[in-house]
DNA sequence: CAGTTAATTAACTTATCGGTTTAATAATGC
DNA sequence: GCATTATTAAACCGATAAGTTAATTAACTG
């Protein structure tokens, strides 16, 4: 029932999970190393990366034993691309035209750095 | 006992709520207009735009026996902010470098945050 | 095989969410 | 004062969220 955008900032309405995606956006990890820094329970740690999951903002392969999470940043860019629309609300040097060159540059395959 | 950052995805999770900002960014307007193209109750909306102005999204003054809503951006920066450090993931034009670069362009027009 | 480690599922509790209908508050206009 | 309009509050409901403990699945190891 719900969109994926909502899935989204749903998954993101939470400090847990968003400490989870922090932690592999340095690096893929297990759900235990995930789990140790925080003071809750394995199986409500494996309940967020359930909704991470759902939400698509990680994947998870099999080796051995391990459940080894990866960061998937797709549906971060979908919901950077939503408030990019509010972006001339804060930042004066983003307005319409600006925000409108941003977006070409974000949609642009190619790598003009 | 929320954080603001987690009370700001929350608000933004729902497809009504988004759409409801989305109506502020052209124009402030009173519960009725922002009620109008919804399929449901007006005390529905209301609880909407109640968790609106508790994320900061908005905020609320009264003319007569009116009371116009009125967009606020402070909390969508921050979301931005927090998401803005994952853009390396998805997008190849932003290294480290152009994050930094655009965080610097980002945050010297304005200070009041 | 038995034992250990990794992770998930099941069952349950408590609280919050998103909606409803009905009632109350607040301001305007006659 | 009384009716009308705008908005919120109260009470309620079903669904979902976030956590727990205990049990289960899955894979490795001796």
């Amino acid at each position: 029932m719900s969109d994926p955008l909502s899935l989204t900032f749903a998954a993101l309405a939470d400090p847990t999970r968003r400490a989870i995606l922090a932690r592999l956006s340095e690096g893929d990890a297990t759900v235990n190393d995930i789990a140790a820094p925080f003071e809750m329970s394995l199986p409500a740690v494996s309940k967020h990366l359930k909704v991470l999951e759902g939400a698509g903002l990680i994947t998870r392969s099999r080796s051995a034993q391990w459940r080894p999470c990866h960061l998937e940043a797709a549906p971060l860019k979908d919901a950077d691309g939503w408030i990019a629309r509010y972006r001339r609300f804060w930042d004066a040097s983003f307005d319409r035209l600006d925000d409108y060159l941003r977006e070409l540059q974000a949609g642009d395959p190619d790598k003009k750095s």
